[in-house]
DNA sequence: TTTGATTGCTATGATATATAGCTTTTTTTC
DNA sequence: GAAAAAAAGCTATATATCATAGCAATCAAA
């Protein structure tokens, strides 16, 4: 017999939302594996399909992806036939769905609302709504 | 004057909850940074001054981080000075900090400690108890 | 005592993210 | 209109975290 282990992170709301958000990714991207996604590239064709023409400066700066890193994975997507890209100017390039980038897209956006339903599941009615709200004032309009 | 762009993601709460999560741990990495502390390595020091004698499995267990990734982990920090390894038995040891290693600890406790009173800040008072109750009802006792 | 579980480990790879720098093109400013 | 600034997309490289497969030595349990 031992003493008990102290967990001094436990009260850290910093150190519950890393292990929730981990937990998370970790459920969301093996459903997305399934489509042989990686769960940013879901988010990213999802982003697609609701915005025929968008480019990918655009979605880089909705999802806080560096352009530098936007590169290889808009190039994935478009090696494996899941986007087209159409010159829009000499320096932009505008992003549409395939079809079987539509389809898949459309098969991630279920996979997520599934998944959205299970999590929430697991939070009891009354914390629902406040945690979205939270979540969001944590993140939305950073300060300086 | 183009379209405005829809986020199809925006109402998703594992959505809100990853980028939550993201912009937390790349603040308290910044802050760590300071003391050369990775965030993985600032809760594995924490963890081990309010615990003396720890195994590293027990570590690995409290965390969830895989036996293989703790080896690297307490490697850098023994190689640093930071920890001490005493042979318990045949297969497992205990982890204590030296000196260096509490002052460090100590600091690195304290950065958690502002950097969670900043995030606390951005949330309006009547959400954080809800907050910090959902969060851990999400990723505490996961079911099979 | 044999079986099974635990501890710590090597090696390797996947994913997301970060930094520095670059060319070309477009926009802004003077 | 010319010079300066900003934007788009890109290469190359590095880091942090986590995942998988497997191993030897040790300890605990059937």
């Amino acid at each position: 017999m031992q003493a008990p282990l102290r967990d001094p992170l436990k009260n850290f709301v910093g150190y519950a939302l890393r292990r929730a958000s981990s937990l998370e990714m970790a459920n969301l991207s093996n459903q997305l594996a399934q489509l042989d996604l990686r769960p940013t590239e879901g988010s990213v064709i999802v982003i697609v399909q609701a915005n025929p023409g968008i480019r990918q400066s655009d979605i880089g700066r909705m999802l806080d992806i560096a352009s530098a890193n936007m590169t290889p994975l808009i190039a994935r997507l478009d090696s494996r036939g899941l986007i087209l890209r159409k010159r829009k100017d000499g320096r932009s390039q505008g992003l549409r769905l395939t079809e079987e980038g539509t389809r898949l897209a459309t098969q991630a956006l279920a996979e997520m609302e599934k998944h959205e339903r299970e999590m929430m599941a697991r939070v009891p009615e009354a914390m629902r709504e406040p945690l979205v709200s939270a979540l969001q004032s944590i993140w939305r309009e950073q300060p300086e």
